[in-house]
DNA sequence: GGTTGCGTTGGAAGCGCTTCCATGTAACCA
DNA sequence: TGGTTACATGGAAGCGCTTCCAACGCAACC
C-alpha cells in the first residue's frame, strides 16, 4: 500500500465520517494542520493560495480540508487581519416595492456574491444620522461595498466614496471620477430601440425621459435624439415629456403624452411604460396598433401580462462584474475605473412593424 | 474644581476630539478601559451591562466610551464567544421581483434590524446543495436567521430548523409545532373584509385561493366562509376558485370567475387582485360598480392605480417582533412559541356601498 | 478584633485565524 | 567542501473582545 493509496483510504474514511455527522460543525484550521501534519501556518497559508509551500504538501492539506468539510470561520479570518468575504448592499430608506430596478439590482447581486461565496450584508442608510452606514463598516462587518447609484448624492454616499472603503457603484456617477463604476449601456442601445420603432414605420416617436441628473436618464435621452439623428429626423420639444422613472409618473404623463400624438413612445424605464400602458388601456388605445411602446430595463415581469419592447439589462452579469470589481478592490489588485456591460434589446409585442401586425 | 468636574471637562474634550477626527475609527474597548482607569474586564461588563459593576464606575465608563464614539468591533465580538447582532434573512432562489409580499417583508426586516442595531445578512437559498445556509451559518457570520414561511417545505428550512440555530418563521409551519413563529391574523381580519363586501350589498362574492398547502392561504379561505357563515349564507364550491399568489394567476382567473357570475371577488393575495383587475378592465368591468374587489397583503403600491380594499399586513411591525423575538431567542430568553400581529382592514375604492357610490 | 462573606475588580486565557520572524534544510556557487 | 542563497516550515504574537478565576477590599458578623 502506497503512500497516496493511504492518503486515499483515509480520506474516505474522513469524508464519510464528514457525511455521518450530518453536518460536521466546527472543524478548525487547527484540525486540519494536525490531520494534515502541518502547523496551522502552513495549513493557513496553503489554503489561501499564499506560495511559499510545497506542491504536495498543498495538495495533501487541500484534500485534507475539503474531505473534513473545513469552512474556514470568516470572524476570525478577519479578526486575524483578512478579510471576511463579507461585502454590503446598501438599500436607501425609501420604498423599494415599486423599485423594480433596486429589486433586480439587489437579486441579482444576492445571486453573484453567492457564487463568489462572499457574504453579503444589507446595509441600510437608516433616516438617522448618517452615521449608519459608515457604522457598519467600522464595525468590521463589511471588507466593501456595493452601492447603486440611484442612491448618488445622498449624503452617506459621498461619505462612503471619501472615506476609503472599496466601493463599486452601479451606475454612472454625475460628478466624480475616482469611483469605480460599472453600468450598463445605455446611449445607444436606447438609439437602437428607439431606432427600431422608427423603422416599424413610426411616424411620430416621443419619450418620456426619467430625471435628467441622473446619467443613466441623460444619456437614454441622448438614445433617443440620436436614433432621430441618424435618420435625419429631428426632435421637438413637444415629444419629450418629463417623468421621474415611477410607474405612477408614467401614467400621470399620458394626457401629455397623447397631446404630443405619438405613434410610438419610449419610456426611459419600465416602470414608467407599464404606467403609460395602464393610461392607454384606459383610454382605449391599444398598443402597439395605435401607439408603440418601449421601456428600459427588463423589469417587467410576465405577470403584468405584455410582453414589452425594451432594453434588458443583463443583471446578473452587471452584478457579477460588480462582485468580482469589489473583491479584487478589495484585494488590492488593480481594475479598471469604469466598466461597461451591453445589455439585450427586445422586440417584443409593443413594437412590431406595421406590416406584421394582425389584421385588426 | 471637582472630580465630576474635571470629568465633564474631559469628556468634552473627548467629544470635539471625535468629532474632529471625522469618524473615530479604531476606539478599542482597550482605549476606553484606559481612559476610563478601568480594565478591560470591567469596561466590557459595564458597557454590556453585566452586573458586577460599581454604578458610579458603570456610568463613567459609559459617558467615556460615547464621548469617545466606542463602536465595539463585532466581530471581536463574536469571535470571543459573544454574539456578532448580525441576523440573517434567507432569500429563495426564485425571483422576487413579482412577489411583493417577499420584498415587503424584507424591507421590513431591513429596516427592524437597522432600528434595533442588528446587522443583517441576506443569505441566498442556492440551488445548489442545500449546505449553503448552513455554511453561512457556521460561517460565523450571524447569531440567527428569520425565513419566511413561503419557503416552508424546501430542505433547507428544515436543515435549519432541526439543527438548533435560532430561526424565527414569519408565517406559520403547516406541520411542526415546535418553531417560533410571527404570524399576521389571516382568519379573522379576511372574514371582516370579505364580510365588508357581503355588507356592501354584494350579492355574491366568490374568492381566487392561494395555494393551499399553505397556512396562510387556508385560513384566508376559512375567514371567506366564515364570514358567510355568520351572515347564515352558504358558499357553494363554484364560487371558490385556486390561484397560486401570483399576478399571473390572477389574470389567468379572470373567466373562471367571471363564470361564478360574483359582483365581488376576494382574491387571497394583493398581486392576485391586480392580475383580476387587469383582467376586469380588459374585458370592460368597471371595478368597483360591476365587481367589487378585494385583496390582502396591502402591498398593491400607489403606482398601480388603484386604491384597493384589503388587508394590510403591518410589515413594520411583523418585522420588528421577528427580530425583537429573533435576539431575544438568541440571548437565550423566553419567547412565546407563537405570536400573532393584528392587521388593518382598509376598505379601498374598490369596495363601497352601492348606495355610497357616484352614479355611473 | 478576627473572621466570614459578599460584591468588585484585574489578570489572563482563549475564540480561530493570519502573518512576522526565526529556524531548518536543500540547493547553489566558488 | 565551506559558505551562501532560496525556499519551506513551525513557533508565537496578536487581532478586540468575553469570561473564568483569583485577589482584593469592605461591611457585617460572632
Amino acid at each position: 500500500m502506497t503512500w497516496e493509496d493511504r492518503l486515499q483510504t483515509e480520506v474516505r474514511g474522513l469524508r464519510s465520517l464528514a457525511e455521518e455527522e450530518a453536518v460536521a460543525d466546527d472543524v478548525t484550521l487547527d484540525d486540519v494542520a494536525r490531520k494534515s501534519g502541518v502547523s496551522r501556518a502552513t495549513a493557513s497559508r496553503a489554503l489561501n493560495g499564499r506560495d511559499g509551500v510545497r506542491g504536495d504538501v498543498r495538495e495533501r492539506v487541500e484534500m485534507i480540508a475539503k474531505a473534513l468539510g473545513y469552512r474556514p470561520n470568516r470572524t476570525a479570518k478577519r479578526l486575524a487581519g483578512g478579510t471576511t468575504s463579507v461585502i454590503g448592499f446598501v438599500l436607501g430608506s425609501n420604498d423599494i416595492l415599486g423599485d423594480s430596478y433596486a429589486i433586480s439590482l439587489m437579486q441579482g447581486i444576492a445571486r453573484a456574491a453567492d457564487r463568489l461565496d462572499e457574504g453579503l450584508m444589507l446595509l441600510m442608510d437608516s433616516a438617522e444620522p448618517s452615521v449608519s452606514v459608515r457604522n457598519l463598516i467600522s464595525d468590521g462587518l463589511v471588507d466593501g461595498v456595493v452601492i447603486s447609484a440611484v442612491a448618488v448624492g445622498e449624503r452617506w454616499v459621498e461619505d462612503l466614496l471619501d472615506a476609503r472603503v472599496p466601493t463599486v457603484l452601479v451606475g454612472a456617477h454625475p460628478r466624480r471620477s475616482d469611483v469605480h463604476v460599472i453600468d450598463v449601456e445605455n446611449r445607444n442601445s436606447s438609439a437602437e430601440l428607439v431606432g427600431a420603432m422608427l423603422d416599424a414605420d413610426c411616424e411620430r416617436v416621443c419619450t418620456v425621459a426619467g430625471p435628467l441628473e441622473r446619467v443613466d436618464a441623460t444619456l437614454r435621452l441622448e438614445g433617443f435624439r440620436l436614433a432621430h439623428e441618424i435618420r435625419g429626423l429631428t426632435v421637438d420639444d413637444a415629444s419629450i415629456i418629463h417623468g421621474d422613472f415611477s410607474r405612477a409618473s408614467g401614467y400621470a404623463n399620458v394626457d401629455a403624452v397623447l397631446r404630443a400624438k405619438p405613434d410610438g413612445v419610449f419610456a426611459a424605464n419600465d416602470e414608467m411604460a407599464l404606467g403609460l400602458l395602464r393610461g392607454f388601456t384606459e383610454q382605449g388605445r391599444d398598443v402597439p396598433h395605435d401607439i408603440m411602446l418601449a421601456g428600459f430595463d427588463g423589469t417587467a415581469c410576465e405577470g403584468e401580462g405584455i410582453s414589452l419592447a425594451t432594453v434588458r439589462q443583463p443583471f446578473d452579469q452587471l452584478a457579477l462584474t460588480a462582485v468580482e470589481t469589489l473583491t479584487a478592490l478589495i484585494r488590492g489588485e488593480p481594475v479598471p475605473l469604469e466598466q461597461v456591460v451591453n445589455p439585450e434589446v427586445v422586440l417584443g409585442d409593443s413594437v412590431r412593424r406595421r406590416e406584421d401586425l394582425p389584421e385588426w
